[in-house]
DNA sequence: TCTGGGGTCCTAGGACCC
DNA sequence: TCTGGGGTCCTAGGACCC
């Protein structure tokens, strides 16, 4: 028997829930995102197949996309909805001798022990179409890494397996930009040293990638070229670092008291949620993004740690008075920070002079 | 056609300390 | 006399992902 990672994702998961709600959406072009009303400043959270053949994608503004295609379905992001049916798959995906590490509303990644890991990801996913009738496609890898690249070339509904057998014949001659962790803003950077492919950055030299990328992401990003990943799926629940709120508004905050006001009533948004953590926040942030469209952080460690809404609010206002204001704003965002004191081993006896 | 919301991790520079 | 070598803490910014 051998140890394999599978990557389960869930076909255009937001938009194939809201047809099973509503089984007249299917075969329409639906579009989710902001509160439905396509004429507000949101995006697309996610297009049906049908919506994306005409180029509606997830991140288009909403006013775009109703510009593309008026006669879609709009519907407004329903969290709840999505989680519940989220909880329902993994339900599913749990009650097989596996490993299943949530990764996301719509994915996960399943360790198990088979000689037929094909074999496995069928009746994964037919046990998760008949629990919800919800599709999903499966990447099988013996990495992480693998496995996650492997599902985009199984979608829709697909079985796909990546592995270091296939990797070079598979990957080596796509852009950089198709492996997981190199964007769009890294694969031009890349195209300056003269890395264009998956192996121009496997072969490329380690030590001219450190002096561009820094010591820990230059040999990572070739070691991801490598097709090198993690191996290790694990169940242990995720500890939230930082809890946010942000808000972008339908018309630009020009008063600096509007402003101060949304920040006080973000922060006490913020703060319900690190009641809820029972944890206290250690540092507060601020974001603003002004008018036309840059954005500012500014973050401060609180003198003590807090969980109360009134200290948190209170620092928000301290840290909001630091930035140049003067601009109308578009966006506010509250942000607590926790400790990660966790894991962090105390220093050792100084060796001071 | 103006560009969401909620997260994580890495890098770099300055302040400060021994 | 002051030059220098580390080390930590804090903050800002960038990039990526779902």
């Amino acid at each position: 028997m051998a140890d394999w990672v599978l990557h389960v994702d869930l076909d255009q998961f937001i938009a194939a829930v809201e047809v099973l709600r509503d089984p007249s959406l299917r075969g329409r072009p639906v579009v989710v995102g902001g509160n439905g009303d396509p004429t507000e400043r949101a995006v697309v959270a996610t297009a049906s197949y049908e919506a994306r053949e005409f180029g509606v994608r997830s991140g288009l503004p909403l006013r775009t996309a109703f510009k593309k295609l008026p006669d879609a379905v709009y519907l407004p992001v329903d969290h709840a909805l999505y989680e519940a049916a989220s909880a329902d798959v993994m339900a599913v995906l749990r009650s097989f001798p596996v490993v299943v590490e949530v990764m996301g509303w719509d994915e996960a990644f399943v360790g198990v022990s088979t000689d037929d890991p094909v074999e496995f990801a069928r009746s994964l996913q037919a046990a998760v179409l008949s629990a919800t009738s919800l599709h999903c496609s499966v990447g099988i890898g013996d990495n992480k890494l693998r496995a996650k690249i492997a599902t985009e070339f199984g979608k829709p509904a697909g079985v796909f397996r990546l592995t270091r057998e296939n990797w070079a014949e598979v990957m080596g001659h796509r852009p950089t930009s198709a492996l997981w962790g190199i964007g769009a803003k890294t694969e031009r950077k890349l195209a300056e040293l003269g890395l264009v492919t998956v192996t121009d950055l496997a072969t490329a030299s380690v030590d001219a990638l450190a002096a561009r990328f820094g010591p820990r992401m230059g040999p990572y990003f070739r070691g991801v070229a490598q097709g090198a990943g993690d191996t290790v799926v694990s169940a242990t629940p995720w500890v939230v670092k930082s809890r946010s709120h942000e808000k972008t508004f339908q018309q630009d905050l020009a008063s600096l008291d509007d402003i101060r006001r949304e920040v006080v009533a973000l922060a006490h948004q913020v703060a319900a949620d690190v009641v809820a953590e029972g944890r206290p926040a250690v540092r507060v942030g601020v974001k603003v993004r002004f008018v036309p469209f840059f954005t500012k952080v500014r973050l401060m460690k609180l003198p003590a740690p807090t969980s109360s809404a009134e200290e948190l609010a209170a620092a928000a206002l301290v840290v909001l008075d630091r930035f140049e204001h003067g601009r109308a704003v578009r966006l506010l965002g509250v942000r607590a920070e926790f400790s990660d004191e966790d894991v962090e081993p105390k220093p050792s006896p100084s060796t001071y002079q």
